[in-house]
DNA sequence: CTGAAAGCGCTTACAG
DNA sequence: CTGAAAGCGCTTACAG
């Protein structure tokens, strides 16, 4: 850990509260009070100290007040990558609900390395955090003990996520009413919840279905779930003797990557090779074709681990909260062959 | 400003250096000084202290910390909206270079509206950041007193922002060179730097080629330079007696509401309308046709505010930071009738 | 209703 | 090299 530089003094020396106090004549203690509109304080003297702290430009120092009352009011928020519109979409949805709550954000990437992930933990902790909303990348080790809601990939069970396995089953029961037969599966290793159980619901889903993949049908992209791993594995698929006539992405990165490489190939989606994807790209009604894909939810995402983390922090555990599963919706456009 | 309700207490007490100096057998000072590896300590001290802290898992409270030093190692960033793409990367690039310098980061979004932007404000100074980097919506009124840095938008001649004028030059210019003479413009009102120097770059660049652009072939749609209504320009420049051939926008919002539109309008790109961004949408090479545009920096723009921000805390204002430009360069692809 | 006093957990002159 | 003391800016029992 760098320490910084030497660092020089602030620049303008901030008001205090016994500034505030002794500019409306009373002591730092009631003027603390008036300015929280303690009910103990006379209605003339609460203004005399509210008008005083106007004239002043006070701005009361939340690090003091942390440390003195023992909470924050900062909520941690880490995740993989804010540079991914999944991601960065999620936090805004939670960081307005925190908000909201009287809480500030703390956000830390992690560029999906589990050592800076605990580091992340660490660095939040040393800010006494109050809470923390975690997208983890696998580096989550210690508990922290305060109260910690997963989202996007559960931990031991515990978490927000969307309904994965439902969500493939949708996808590939779609490509079959088109009547595609030649699924393959473009995903990433299955190392968290999230590519463990679309992995396992697109299994689940051709078993259901009587469906035969042959096991180089079922192409693992890299651990970032970058196009370019998805154009690879689509390479790969075209290359077969018996190549698919059909594709489940396991992310709209990967469906674009995959897209860019049916196209490169010199053949058409969806006539030669279909395409459904598990999250919809954020531009996917303007892809030619358009993306068949699931709704996207990471606004709800955030919003609803954020609300439960508050929950937690403002009444208390009541019970645990082990795992909680946003619904999929398909949005049916032309990649897959419809229209 | 709400307050949170009632909060429960943390449920671990956190230890402390007292807990970590008992445990050494030092006093806090000792123990102060050798966790911060100071020279003053005696190498076997020194080591009983840190053994100690690791042992407790002791993590340094940063807000005592920081009361204590008067400096939060913290940076206020405020945007926007971190939804949107090009401020979720730049807020990366910058948070990267800022937690390499040992400072952590909070996060505003205004939602574009003034008034939130303002109380973003005040929420960082209450957090005793050291500094700030600031892509304004327009409501920044109070200079508070810290290091501010301005990005995308330049506020009162300051800030890092692109090229916005050459940028606009370097596409009416290949437009040009394509042969088409009646381009428009598809922008946003011009209410703050970038929104007022892209409409009045290309009102030079038509200038300068003595084009005859007439006065309804600028439009400018809504203050969050959405798609929508980039789409609502387009169909109102389409419905014109002499429609343009081209199209510039000013972002890559409006360019996929301007396409999106062209191709509603049963009309192809580039055949019957070219089209040329001046941000590259992040899926620019996968549209269709892929976007011309200009090459994306917002990481840059990030890292290079973040770095600006760094110097001024660690040595000092040398000197005023008038206006940073980044250069902009050309993406030539398929939109604007190349290939 | 108001004030004096203690204390949150650190850091840092000051004294030895 | 080490420790006792003061203080950063608040809040909150406690006493009046």
């Amino acid at each position: 850990m760098s320490r910084p530089a030497q660092r020089r003094a602030a620049a303008v020396r901030h008001r205090t509260l016994t500034d505030v106090a002794s500019a409306a004549d009373v002591s730092p203690s009631t003027a603390s009070r008036a300015l929280r509109d303690s009910p103990l304080v006379r209605e003339a003297t609460r203004r005399r100290v509210h008008a005083a702290a106007r004239r002043l430009g006070y701005e009361p120092n939340r690090l003091a007040r942390s440390l003195r009352t023992r909470s924050s009011s900062l909520i941690g928020v880490v995740v993989p990558d804010l540079g991914v519109g999944f991601y960065a979409r999620s936090v805004k949805g939670a960081q307005d609900i925190f908000e909201r709550g009287g809480y500030q954000v703390l956000v830390m990437n992690t560029e999906r390395e589990p050592a800076r992930e605990a580091a992340a933990l660490r660095t939040l902790l040393a800010h006494r955090v109050d809470g923390m909303l975690v997208a983890t990348s696998g580096g989550f080790i210690t508990p922290p003990g305060i109260p910690v809601v997963f989202f996007d990939n559960l931990v031991d069970g515990a978490g927000v996520a969307r309904a994965n396995r439902e969500g493939m089953a949708l996808l590939v029961d779609h490509l079959l009413e088109h009547g595609r037969r030649r699924i393959a599966y473009v995903g990433a290793p299955p190392l968290l919840t999230s590519g463990i159980e679309r992995l396992d619901g697109f299994r689940l889903a051709v078993a259901r279905q009587d469906l035969d993949v042959p096991a180089e049908y079922v192409q693992l992209g890299d651990e970032v779930w970058s196009p370019e791993s998805g154009a690879d594995a689509t390479r790969a698929l075209l290359a077969l003797e018996a190549p698919p006539t059909a594709l489940v992405t396991a992310s709209d990165t990967l469906a674009l990557g995959a897209m860019k490489a049916i196209r490169l190939a010199g053949m058409r989606v969806p006539e030669d090779v279909a395409i459904v994807s598990f999250d919809d790209p954020f531009f996917g009604d303007l892809l030619d074709p358009p993306m068949t894909a699931l709704a996207r939810a990471e606004r709800e995402l955030g919003e609803f681990a954020a609300s439960l983390l508050l929950h937690t922090l403002e009444s208390g555990p009541d019970g645990p909260v082990p795992e909680v599963r946003l619904p999929v919706r398909l949005i049916v456009r032309r990649s897959c062959g419809c229209g």
